[in-house]
DNA sequence: GTCTATACGGCGATAGAC
DNA sequence: GTCTATCGCCGTATAGAC
């Protein structure tokens, strides 16, 4: 199908692998060069260095999972339909990529300047419609009150986390990956249920 | 009070802080030596490498930071007390260190073998006995009836999550440590009722 | 036990030939 | 664009003097 792929793209790829799988730091750019196929000087030439292949290969990542993500968030669902699209959305794509959360949690804990944080808030947390709507609703009386900010660390706390401690969960259940799937296909409905049903009085 | 502290503690302090702030890989032995005050070829002396140092705080860092969590999980409270008193416990150990979770998290992603993860597994999540109360009291009807495994996930992830996000929610609400830990606080509440409302029929 | 000095390998990066 | 060769640096680790 696709042609061979040019040198770059072969870069890119290579590292976006190894990077999601070893972390950053534990991946030289030799390592890099091999999986790739190419000469290790090539890096440099494409890409000035290394750290900057890592920003490119992180901007992507960021855009690339959390379009639909932000799409479901800007819709115009109500709260319940919005919450369970969410919910099902985000969990696939994370279930299609885990090493995703440990990635993703690895750069946080490792870049503490603004630039890349902002490239995460801005899209992972982007929720300005999202939280004036649980506000409106919770005014309306469609929902019990609920803070807007809390609601939202729930809601990415029990969706993602699984993923960020799954080699203990597999482990201590003794799962194969395709049992861990099943597991977290479970967790599409519990969570869902768990969040919605928190919002209702009763 | 506490009289100087001989070579190998300073060594051991200086390397939990490093590896708990920069991450273990960015952090060299050199950076240790500098911090603890000590000669580069002391930590060779004391601990016979890198790596073995690192196991050391690793273990004393799991051991010291879960005994108290553990007591609660194998006590004879009534699962609402148990939840209650793990989940403020948990918040409470958390807020004093705010840099555990990122680092466990890196650990996990960074280690695959099976006696680092064994060693978190058997603490952290050590839950035979508060599995077989939640089954228990399922059955009996004092609860719903309620998933063990998602049901620990679930207060795990409430819990333990917001620390591993820290930056991106300081950043995006535009808070202040004294500022997050206020807002830790007040999801001590709110997870312990959201836990325990789910197990309730409504 | 503590220090100096140093070996050794791997790292990121570049100059320069083709 | 791609390669070879190499630089300078830093990381871990050790030998040996005190």
């Amino acid at each position: 199908m696709a042609k061979n792929k040019n040198t770059e793209q072969k870069i890119f790829d290579a590292a976006t692998e190894l990077f999601m799988e070893k972390g950053v730091d534990r991946t030289s750019v030799r390592d890099i060069a091999s999986k790739a196929g190419i000469n290790l000087a090539l890096m440099n030439y494409y890409f000035r260095s290394k750290e900057n292949l890592f920003d490119a290969i992180f901007t992507n990542l960021v855009k690339e999972n959390t379009r639909e993500l932000l799409k479901i968030l800007d819709s115009d669902m109500d709260l319940e339909e919005k919450v369970q699209n969410y919910v099902n959305a985000y969990i696939d794509i994370l279930t299609s990529n885990p090493l995703l959360v440990p990635f993703f949690m690895a750069i946080i804990h490792r870049s503490q300047d603004k630039i890349t944080k902002m490239k995460m808030i801005s899209n992972l947390y982007g929720t300005e419609k999202f939280s004036q709507q649980i506000v409106d609703e919770g005014k309306k009386g469609t929902i019990r009150r609920t803070d807007p900010s809390h609601f939202f660390v729930d809601m990415i706390s029990l969706i993602t986390f699984p993923f960020a401690i799954r080699p203990l969960i597999m482990d201590r259940n003794e799962m194969s990956a395709e049992d861990f799937n099943l597991f977290i296909h479970e967790r599409k409905e519990h969570v869902t249920n768990l969040l919605l049903k928190n919002m209702k009085d009763c």
